[in-house]
DNA sequence: ATGAACTTTCACAAAGTTTTGAAAATTCAG
DNA sequence: CTGAATTTTCAAAACTTTGTGAAAGTTCAT
């Protein structure tokens, strides 16, 4: 297989994976596109090779820079601007974990903890299943946290050398 | 707060979480009211307690039942079918978990192996860049492969226990 | 075998999301 | 300053996903 076909495969590969992920497929294509790419591109470029818009590159570039994935570079002498994604997989990851546990699960849990603590009779069937519920998953949450903030914090070889280990 | 009140609230936000995680809506507003409902509810008890039509209601049904978070229960002298989900939140995680890495995980993985070896100029910036990138995508891929693996194997108790014993 | 009860399907409608492209805003060299 | 290069915004269009409800299909007690 060749390199220009490879590549566009990956791309297209990329952006589906994405979208199960809270990231659309232009930008999930966007970051793939740099992920490969050795040397930054600019907005120009992107929109070249994906075939894509102005406004649409853009936006999506942008969103990948709030994601903590890609970031601006300067090149010097070149007015425009140009982007490089982290390529270290492990960062990539623990970012993408990052923000979700910030934009979704955070939430999730505060909901669940103003559900806590309800009136009424606490001999009804669904009385008593409601509070179960609720409970069973905040327990689920704590440790979940936990567990998230562990892995986030950790740095690649300690977490996955110690997990490794660990689970042998 | 009232039961009722919370109950719809939880709804609410369980759908729309869930939405974040390849579950739909209803889907998930579904798997909701069933986790909060002490017996089992037939389709037409959905339909109501949800404002769904019929179709949609059944589709999400079946859908959830395909995911393995909801099971047909027969009541002795009934005529209709009933449901009831997985009440226990660990066994929901780990089945989501499961359901996702066949669907998702799997099959991108696939895609990178099948993208390892390229024709080309081993010295190219690009060429190597690509190479690089598929790879270390290939060697994290294998360590959250065996990670997801023990989570989904592993009973709540042991692996949660061992886990927070070893992080502490 | 019949028909009432119940479940499933599916074409179309509604809702939601993403993309476009042109116009407005900003930046910067001269 | 000025104006060319570049970036940002945004309303409308295209596309995608989800939901509806009526009709078709199935099941089962009699």
């Amino acid at each position: 297989m060749k390199l220009a076909e490879a590549r566009t495969e990956f791309i297209t590969k990329w952006g589906a994976f994405g979208s199960h992920w809270g990231i659309n497929r232009t930008m999930a294509q966007v970051h793939a596109l740099l992920l490969i790419s050795a040397d930054p591109l600019s907005q120009d470029d992107i929109m070249e090779q994906l075939n894509v818009s102005r406004g649409n590159a853009n936006m999506n570039i942008r969103a990948l820079m709030d994601w903590g994935l890609v970031e601006r570079v300067i090149i010097p002498g070149e007015r425009r601007e140009f982007f490089v994604a982290e390529k270290d997989i492990w960062k990539v990851a623990t970012q993408i974990l990052r923000e979700r546990k910030k934009r979704e699960f955070d939430p999730m849990m505060k909901t669940v903890e103003s559900l806590e603590n309800i009136e009424g009779d606490k001999k009804d069937k669904n009385h008593k299943q409601f509070t179960e519920t609720i409970s069973s998953i905040k327990t689920f949450g704590r440790q979940a946290d936990r567990m998230m903030d562990v892995m986030v914090k950790a740095d690649e070889n300690w977490f996955i050398g110690s997990l490794m280990k660990f689970f042998k």
